[in-house]
DNA sequence: ATGACACGGCTTCCGTGA
């Protein structure tokens, strides 16, 4: 099973891209987040014509996120992040695809730091740390994929020093990704390529992917019972250098799920 | 310290992103 995580930085201006990428890679089980759609403007209809089912919780403007199965429908487990009711903003949603739960999640950026904007980004991660928490504890083969604004260690940052004040580098934030992993996940693409430079976002500015001035931030975090089933974790970073790409490019793991219940 | 590029929208600029 292929599971992959692709910030679109706006479903309606890279559907081509989307749809060129779903049709060279065919991936499983997809998440994208910033759909930067109303609900109703999600284009389901090429979606399908792709071989897609999908659910997807839009926002007019800004976030949205969804979850695309190829051939089926996910059976959707949740949508908003619990432990804030008033929290209006579309960032997570959640479902069962073959039996493996899959929560998609775009985690706030969090600039200016510090802020509103940062307390919302870490207020948002504890939500996300206790949400992760109870989905380890229930025993479900899980995977927690998305855009996390975060990243992990200095090698997941082509400058360091230049990011150390950044709401996506900030201590507290790398503490709260390092307490996450702690309850017991595994960030595969990084077990994958233990010492490997790998980013997985570049700036639209100053030509950062032909520098090759990138940042590791799109994760995918497996449950403890999913680990020794992972055999593959890459980055199609060709996408990212293509016509009108997004300032990310599409992540995926390869799960061997043969032989389970 | 600033701004560069791209997105959507109440578009001819603004707020936001990372």
């Amino acid at each position: 099973m292929r599971i992959a995580t692709f910030n679109v930085n706006g479903i309606t201006s890279r559907l081509p891209a989307l749809l060129q990428w779903l049709d060279e890679t065919g991936p499983d089980v997809v998440c994208l987040q910033e759909l930067k759609a109303p609900q109703e403007k999600f284009p389901e209809p090429a979606i399908n014509a792709a071989g897609y089912q999908a659910i997807w919780h839009g926002q007019k403007s800004w976030n949205g996120v969804a979850i695309l199965a190829r051939g089926q429908l996910p059976i959707e487990t949740g949508r908003g992040l619990p432990g804030d009711p008033d929290d209006a903003q579309s960032r997570y949603i959640e479902a069962v695809v073959d039996g493996v739960l899959v929560a998609g999640l775009y985690l706030p950026n969090g600039n200016p730091a510090p802020g509103p904007k940062f307390d919302y980004k870490l207020k948002w991660f504890e939500r996300l740390i206790t949400h992760a928490a109870e989905l380890i504890d229930s025993g479900a083969d899980t995977v927690l994929a998305g855009d996390f604004n975060v990243m992990p260690t200095e090698l997941d940052v082509y400058k360091p020093e230049r990011w150390v004040d950044d709401a996506l580098f900030r201590p507290e934030v790398r503490a709260a990704f390092h307490r996450l992993l702690a309850q017991g996940w595994c960030d595969a693409l990084r077990t994958m390529h233990p010492d490997e430079t790998i980013y997985t976002f570049w700036d639209y500015f100053r030509n950062a992917y032909g520098r090759n001035a990138g940042l590791r931030i799109d994760h995918l975090l497996l449950s403890p019972g999913l680990a020794p089933a992972l055999k593959a974790a890459e980055v199609d970073r060709d996408v990212r250098g293509r016509e009108k790409p997004s300032d990310h490019a599409p992540v995926w793991i390869e799960l061997d799920l043969e032989g389970r219940p």
